[in-house]
DNA sequence: AATCGCGCCAACCGCTCATAC
DNA sequence: AGTATGAGCGGTTGGCGCGAT
């Protein structure tokens, strides 16, 4: 298969969907030289894509142990929420703490919850880009997180990749999905949106799925409990609140409540060894079927195992 | 049965950063 | 030190499926 062109009629770069041959070809690449110089597959003349299409391709649907086509758990939201309100939209950061999932999934799980809560609140989606796009640095003072501390985060498993790919050219066991496991780090969490989450959970008249939450037992300073009739919303929205806790929207309405205080909860840590995230760290997320057409699920692990060193670009 | 609205998701674009030369 | 190139990240868009009407 390798070799096999992919030209589209005009042999000019080609867009859209992803057939199967070429990801059959893209993963005889990752095969044979490891999950980089993506612009070698279309300098080699394997595909018509840009080496940026190929590398998305991999990232968000190629690579091995992505929960594809699998619902975000009750908990996965959680972290999200939780680690959107901490670190703002940076994806890519907080997808490291839910094995198997992309920034593209974060992001667009956030995406359609925020727009699902803005047409039921009957608010405009709050600006996401442009005005947004500060919010790495914004974001924190935007939810008055005063004393987090970051995740030890050695690097995103982009970074790593992408480091590992430039200092170690002889072996690519070492790629994202196979790097060593860091220790369990005690994730740091913002107070303030676990008070809300836990008294909105109180609301609720079905518990969040399977997952008990832990933080009423936990000791920070107590919010008093929240009412259904606290909150000048209609029942339809206070519904959705209850359901879908949003950090930003709960970081609103908490803004006059309590500076921040460090609680640690035990979820995910950035983990870049998907497989072994899903058993220890993954934290019962196992329970999600693996759904018939992720079949890059299936790949063995030892996959790469046999990767060809890669040959210097004079060899091409 | 047709249409509409919505949610989800894949993929692209533009920008930034890192590295090589 | 400056420039070119590649890679990564975040935002946006468009298509598809599905349920409601």
């Amino acid at each position: 298969m390798a070799g096999k062109r992919l030209y589209d009629e005009m042999g000019e770069i080609k867009k859209g969907p992803w057939k199967v041959e070429e990801d059959e070809v893209l993963i005889n690449h990752v095969k044979k030289y490891g999950p980089r110089d993506w612009s070698s597959v279309r300098s080699k003349g394997l595909l018509q894509r840009t080496g940026k299409s190929c590398r998305l391709r991999w990232v968000n649907k190629l690579r091995p142990n992505l929960k594809n086509g699998v619902k975000f758990s009750a908990e996965e939201e959680r972290v999200v929420i939780e680690l959107q309100g901490q670190f703002g939209n940076k994806w890519a950061r907080i997808a490291t703490y839910l094995p198997g999932r992309t920034d593209n999934d974060v992001k667009n799980f956030w995406s359609s919850r925020q727009k699902r809560l803005a047409r039921i609140l009957h608010t405009p989606t709050p600006p996401s880009s442009k005005s947004q796009k500060k919010s790495g640095k914004q974001v924190a003072a935007l939810h008055q997180v005063p004393t987090l501390e970051a995740p030890k985060l050695s690097s995103s498993t982009e970074e790593e990749s992408s480091s590992k790919a430039q200092s170690c050219s002889s072996s690519y066991i070492d790629y994202p999905e196979t790097i060593k496991m860091v220790p369990l780090p005690e994730l740091v969490l913002n107070s303030n949106l676990l008070s809300f989450e836990a008294n909105i959970l109180q609301l609720e008249s079905s518990p969040v799925e399977n997952k008990p939450c832990p933080e009423p037992q936990l000791d920070f300073p107590q919010i008093a409990p929240l009412q259904a009739d606290d909150l000048p919303l209609t029942l339809e929205s206070q519904e959705v609140i209850t359901t879908f806790g949003d950090a930003n929207f709960l970081n609103a309405l908490a803004s006059h409540a309590y500076a921040s205080e460090i609680v640690q909860l035990p979820y995910a840590s950035p983990c870049f060894e998907p497989e072994r995230c899903c058993q220890n760290g993954g934290q019962g997320e196992d329970e999600n079927p693996v759904t018939p057409d992720s079949f890059i699920d299936d790949f063995p692990m030892d996959m790469f195992d046999h990767i060809e060193p890669l040959p210097s670009p004079s060899e091409w």
